[in-house]
Formats: structure tokens, sequence, C-alpha cells
DNA sequence: TATGAATGAGTGTTCATTCAT
DNA sequence: AATGAATGAACACTCATTCAT
């Protein structure tokens, strides 16, 4: 018994180690963020962090590598495969902006890596394989709209997610300098509307024959 | 003798300061930016640069403003104001790209602010104003396109402005990911040609009536 | 064993950094100690200091309030109350100056607080409760040689307190200025012991009836 | 005339140099007195402050040694000489204590110096001979009122001129702790008057036959 | 498994002083 | 005589990481 709760507890260290790093790496950046910061937070000792994860870059990447993976199994339980090509796309548009939305850590962590030249996630086989799975996704909801005369033919499928992206991610990731530059709050929940309303008006245009 | 000059001639290691700096930042963020390196660059003494710019964050204000301003800057060169408004937005849209794609720096540097929710931004007056000026210009160029029937009515400048800047910016800033998600080099020429045409493509169906 | 155990004895190195701050600081002031010098004395690494008290002003607040609370403890001991009243003055002439003479680094602590307006001895309320157990004490002194016709009437007891820490505390801080202007060196031994006797002449002059 | 002109800027900027460190060193002692501030206080360039006095340390022991001058001085121009005894004597006892009031750069800078183990003013060949003098005077205050029978014999005139120092001294300068172990604003002008009331009280306790 | 003490190499920043004009 | 730019050594403080138990 003693023996279980033990493990159970390194479990639940590693888990609460996590959710504190994400924080914090989200806040502050890899370099930024205090490793004395993410063992308070996660009620664990900070040797327990270097037991566990080695270095804080090791644990930055266990944390970027999970936020990937979060991601890309959320879009997989959508079941884009079984809607109507419109449908997807929206559906894809919509959950794009609110996972963002939902999860600003992820576009701060996605930025800090970029910072760094993504050499964390260049070790991540597993990102490897989600990407391709979610690419071939899009595509296949792309060639099903071109074959239902729903979608113009020639839009490039990487493009296109690059784009469904960029609309939300700017957004968002921007709020701060945005809300000096076009003075005023990006953040107030009709701007949010609005704002996937234009992302979904946007993509419908570029893709679909009759918008 | 000039070289003597050079040597105690205040605006110039102003002016290197600044621009070793904004190399800096841009490579390593605000916290990650160091500033014995910063000195070394600029080949002037640390001292200088408190002298100068009173502290590390101060500095990274003013390079930060000083990206800001140039931007806007070279948008005002543009001259849109005497272009038809098709041919003006196209040319908003390529010189988005172009200016991102030149000046790597700059999508880092905001970032970074971001990251620091725009705190250094804040105090600048010198930026709310060109922004302003920015911005009317954008929607001078929608009203002179509705006007004349070229563009849909309705679209919000703003918006547009974001979007421009978004479908640009989150591609260059996210090259590392993308290369990794996408499985390939996103900044080979033929690339970067293929996404601005994309992009005039993506905004021109976005505002033209007849695209 | 008992080595080994000392290495990583937290109440030891604080002790140690304790002890080596005090002197650093009597010597040079609270400006012009250095926490590489303490650190390096108390054999402790400098992120000790940090660890254990925050900040070298925090580092001189803790020096300083252990100093007061030394010596109020040490007056509390000498158990005045039981003595006859003369006795119980002289006793309090004798030890003020000679712990003074036993701590020189008291007196430069104090000095180098009133430089800076006691700031830090205003933060600690512990002073403030053994200062008035203190006063209170010589206050009885004085009252019960009143009493028994010994002690003048009306003498203030902060008046007296001054004036009996001054006569000590001056000779002594400033016995190298002293040496200069009275070409003598005022350390010599018959010199001390003059002094105390000019001391205990002084007091007793200005509180005994009869003298 | 430009060059008389010139001649008098020198002697200004001198003296406006010295006024300036007065005042610093008084505030924050030899190490925490800045030379920046000092020539900015003096409106004086720093570079004049080494053309003048060489370094920072020279020119403490400048305005030191001039302080010292200046109180000697203005005790010289008391004229006890002409005084009797006891008159010479209270005189004395008021004199020091207004000037330490009046002058309280002072005191602060004797600290400093003692700080210092006084190895400025040892330097100070005219500080010695206005000392002499100085303390020949108190001994012939002494004398005669020895003579006139006023005064007890044996009454050393360096410990007294020590104690009548350190009584008015050791207020001032402990004003900030003594506000704290004592409760009380000591600088309110009643408890000022009361103190020097005490002062005069304890001197003359101290070397009158009669009280 | 878990803890808290300990470390050394850096960080931004400051300072007295000197150089060039 | 006077100025302001420039310097290098030092300073208080911080951090990721390891040691001892």
């Amino acid at each position: 018994m003693a023996v279980k709760t033990k493990i159970r507890d390194a479990d639940a260290t590693k888990a609460r180690i996590m959710a504190a790093a994400k924080k914090e790496f989200a806040k502050n950046g890899l370099g930024g963020a205090r490793v004395d910061v993410i063992s308070e937070r996660a009620k664990a000792n900070k040797r327990m962090i270097y037991h566990y994860f080695g270095s804080k870059e090791d644990l930055f990447q266990a944390v970027l590598e999970a936020a990937y993976l979060d991601i890309r199994t959320a879009e997989q339980k959508l079941e884009l495969e079984d809607l109507p090509p419109r449908d997807a796309l929206e559906t894809l548009v919509r959950f794009t902006w609110t996972y963002y939305l939902k999860n600003p850590e992820f576009v701060t962590l996605v930025n800090s890596e970029n910072l760094h030249r993504a050499r964390h996630l260049k070790k991540s086989e597993a990102i490897k394989v989600v990407s391709r799975k979610f690419i071939s996704m899009v595509g296949g909801i792309l060639e099903r709209g071109v074959a239902s005369g729903e979608f113009r033919t020639g839009v490039d499928p990487v493009q296109l997610n690059i784009t469904i992206a960029a609309i939300g991610y700017y957004y968002l990731t921007n709020r701060y300098t945005g809300a000096i530059v076009y003075e005023q709050d990006l953040m107030r929940p009709e701007a949010l509307d609005a704002r996937l309303q234009f992302n979904i008006d946007t993509i419908m245009r570029l893709v679909c024959v009759d918008p």
C-alpha cells in the first residue's frame, strides 16, 4: 500500500511540476522562467525537477511536447472526417481559435520555442507523427470539398493550415502591442466574437467556390 | 583624423549601441539579452549604455520604439493614397511581407514586447501618433475601394490590418516550429514567393468584390 | 562526523555570517562593507547571505538588532535593582564603559545606523521593548536614590542615560581624531583607567547630593 | 579683466566644490559620497574636482581640514581669556553645543573620519597647531578658576574638553537611534533647550567648587 | 522518494578616474 | 579653465545545479 501510494505520488509530483512549469514558461519564456518558482508552485522539492526531468531545458521540452500533443489530440477528437467539407473547415477554424483562446500558454510556449529555433521540438519524434496525421486530415477535407465542387482547386493544404493558425494566433499573441496600436481592448467578448466571424469569413472566401 | 573623431562621437556611439542592442534583443529576447554582449558588439564601454539609456530595459524600449517608427515611416513612404485602391492594397500586402522578411528583428522584438505585456510600448506617445496615421490610411484605401465599387462594404479596417500582418508575421516568426510540423524548409525562395502569392490572394478574396 | 555535520548546519552558517558581517560593517560602515568579504570570512557561499537574510541591508539590520539586544541583555544581567542606588549607578557607568571598550563594533554600528537615520532600527519591535525596560530600570535607581536621600531630585533619567553613554561612547568612537587633537594615545591602559574614573566622578557629582 | 574674472572663477569653483562636497560627505560618509553628485551640485565639471583636489579622498581631507579650522577659529573669536572663569566655561559649553547644532555636517564628517581611523587628519599640520592653542586656552581657564578658588583642583583639561564635546556631540549624532530608544523626538526645541541646560549643569558640577 | 543547504559562474549596474578637445 | 565622452574594476545580487542526509 505504502509502495503504491509512493508510486502515485511520484506521478502526481511529476504532473504538478509539469503544470507549474507550463505556467512559468508561458509567462516568462524559457530564459525568464525560474526553477525556484516552478518547484515552489509545484510544491515539489527543486531536486525533484532534476530527478524527473534532468534539467530546466529538458523540462521545457517535456512541457512543449505535451502542449503540442494536447492540441493535436483535441483536433483528432473533432472527427472532421465525418463532417461535410464546409462544416469541417468551419469547425477547424472555430476550434483553432477557441483552443488558442482557452490555452494561452500554448501560443507563448510556441513563441518561446521559435525564439530558440525549435531546438527542443526537433528532438521529438512523437510530434512528427501527429503532425503528419493532422496535415493529411486537412488535406482530406480539401480533397473532399474539391470533389464535391464546393472548394476551389489548387488550394495548398499547408498554406491553408498556416493561414488558419495565423489569423487566430497573431491576434492573440500580439494582443498587448495590438491594444496600443489599435487603441482598443482586443480581448473584449464582442471583439473576440467579431474576430472569430472575420476569420471564418476570411477562410471561406479563400477556399470556397461560392463563399 | 576621421578615426579620432569617431572615437569620441556621442551620436555614433549611441547608434552603435542601438544597432547592437537590436540584434541582441531580437536574438535572445529582453530577458535573454546580455548587456555585456551588446557593449562588446557596439564596441562601446558598458558604462556608456547606462549613460545614454539608463538601463537595459530603457534600452529595449528605445530599440522597440525605433523599430516601430521605422516600419511606420517606410509605410508612409509607399504613398498608398496616390495609388488605385486595388494596387494600394496589394502593395501594402507585399510591403508588409517584405518588411518582415528583411527585418526579422522586428517580429522578434514585437514578440518579446508582447511577452512583457507591452509595458514598454505603453510609455511611448510617438507610437500612438504614427499608429493612428497608419490605420486611417488603410481605412482611406478601403473607402476609396468601396466608392469605386471594387471593394466589398463592411470590411473592418482594423480586422483587415491585423489579418494582413498576421498571415505574414506568423509564417515568419513560426518558421522553426513550422519547419518541423510541416516537414519542409519554409524559407526556401520558392516557398517564400509562394507564400507571398497566397497572402495576396487571401486578402484580395477577402476584400474585393471580384477577386 | 561532527565536522561533516557542521558543514551543513544552517544555524551555524547563519551565526558565522552574522559574526563576519558584524566585523565588516563595524570596520567599513554599511556602504563600505563588502558582501564578498563577509561571505569569505564567514566561509559561507555568498548566495547563503541572500538565502538567509535577503539583502545586504537586511543583514545589517539583523546585525544591528542583535547588537542592541546583546547590550540590553548584558545590562539586565547586572541586576542593578538589587544593589544600593549609589552602587547601582557606579556599576552602570563602569559597565557601559567596559561594554563599549570590549565591543568596539557596537559603537561603530550605531554610528553607521545614525548616518542612515536609524531606518533599520525603526523596523525593530524587539528593540523598543528592551529599551523601555532599560530606561525604567535606570529610572528606578534614581527614584530609590532620591528616596534614600543620596541623590538629588529632578535629575531626568533620559538625560542621565544619554550622558552616561555619551562620556564613554564619544571618547572611544572619536579616539582617532582625538589622538591627533590631543596629541596622545587615548587607548593606553592608564588613559583608559583615568577616563573611567573621570566618568564615574562626572556622573556622581551630577547625581549625588554628597559626591 | 578677462584674466581677473577667470582667476576669481577658479576660486569660486573651488569654493562651490568644497561646499557641495561638505554636504555630500556629511550626508553619506566618505565611501557613500558620489563624485558625480558633488560635481553636479557644485555646478562644476567633474574634471575640475580632480584638477583642483587630486582625488575624492584628497577632497575629503580638504573639507575635513576646513571644518576643523572653522570650529577652532570660531572658538578663538569667543575670547574666553577675557571672561571670568565661570563665564568662560559656561560660554564654551554653550558654544560647543550650538556649533554642533548649527553645523551638523561637522559631527558627521568627524564620525566618517574616525571610521577611517583619522588617516586624513593625520596629514594636516595646521590642525595640530590650532588644536594646541585650543587646549591651552581651556587649560588657562581652568587655572584661572582654580586660582580664584572657584574651580576644583585636579581637573584634567583634556578630560574636561572631551567631556564638554561628548555630552553635546553624542546627543546630536545619535539623535536617530536615540529617538527610537527613548521614544521621543530629541530635536524638539524644548528638548534642545533642556539638553543644553543639563549639559551646563553637568560641567559646572564637575568643575566648580560651589556649583 | 524527498529535502534544504550549498555552490560558482554570471547579471545588471555603479563608480572613481582619465582622455580628447 | 573647462567639458563631456570614455573606461575598467568592482559591486550587490541571481541562477541553475549539486551535495549530504
